[in-house]
DNA sequence: GCTAAATTGAACGTGCATGTTAATTGTAAA
DNA sequence: TTTACAATTAACATGCACGTTCAATTTAGC
């Protein structure tokens, strides 16, 4: 259920200073919940089936964004159109970031996630992502 | 009803050589007055409701004033625009967002700040701050 | 009250994303 | 090779959140 695609989508974004909107949020979210090997066209059906105001070159720019940022691979069959499938799923981690140097460390704690999700579900809420970013400064530049 | 949070700020502004105006008062007390996680343009609806010729510029510049003097705290939860929190006299807390509705839910959870604290020391890294945002669907959207 | 300096609202500027439309590409049929 | 047509992309104008500019107004300190 914890879709991490929208984690690795929005680190890509925000990295290269892009924008997280309503309109690739919800082509990303047609394109995780149809199977492997969709095409534009049949994307672009999908998302105006729940936001009918989505412009087809969006969702052509948004598979674009999303190859780039590793979530999705285009395949060719030769039958004059594009085919999207999903890559193997990222492995989530969180972010150390030294205000210093700008060094960033990557890593993963089972039980922050695991805390994670307890209070969570003591809230009733029911966790898609997440994203955990601890700043400060590194061994170097202490 | 003089808050402290008024006194903060024009401590803040007497002390940078700035001025105190029925603006800046105003859009504070609007700002004090909503205990949620506000916008811009929220707040700025909020304060035209009582001072219709307040200008939208100076809700923008008086936020950025709130911020400085540590009054506000700015977030951004990748929806496209800033939202503002009280600062003053709040202690940390992090936020699980809900997608659908936009309902935020404040938490701490003690043993996930001790897990930070421990994988930073592990490589060697010094936390000054950070932030945990937790993305899905509140009990009433699921 | 007076003056210098800060602040204001309105208009405009910025930077990015978007939808529409038109142009370009690739490919299969003629 | 040329033609026809669908898939893809480029061009353009517009939308949006946020910030800046500037003449006019308001403020603080005398």
């Amino acid at each position: 259920m914890a879709s991490k695609e929208l984690e690795v989508l929005e680190d890509y974004i925000t990295q290269n200073n892009l924008k997280i909107t309503k309109q690739r949020r919800t082509v990303l979210n047609a394109f995780i919940e149809c199977e492997n090997h969709v095409s534009a066209e049949e994307l672009y059906n999908l998302v105006i089936a729940t936001e009918p105001k989505v412009g087809l070159a969006t969702v052509y720019r948004t598979l674009s964004l999303l190859t780039q940022s590793g979530l999705a691979s285009e395949l060719d069959f030769g039958d004059g159109q594009k085919r999207y499938e999903h890559k193997y799923m990222h492995s989530h981690h969180d972010h150390m970031i030294c205000t210093e140097c700008g060094k960033i460390i990557e890593f993963n704690h089972p039980l922050i996630e695991k805390f994670q999700e307890e209070v969570a579900s003591r809230n009733g809420f029911t966790i898609t992502s997440h994203k955990l970013d601890m700043f400060g400064l590194c061994s170097e530049c202490r």
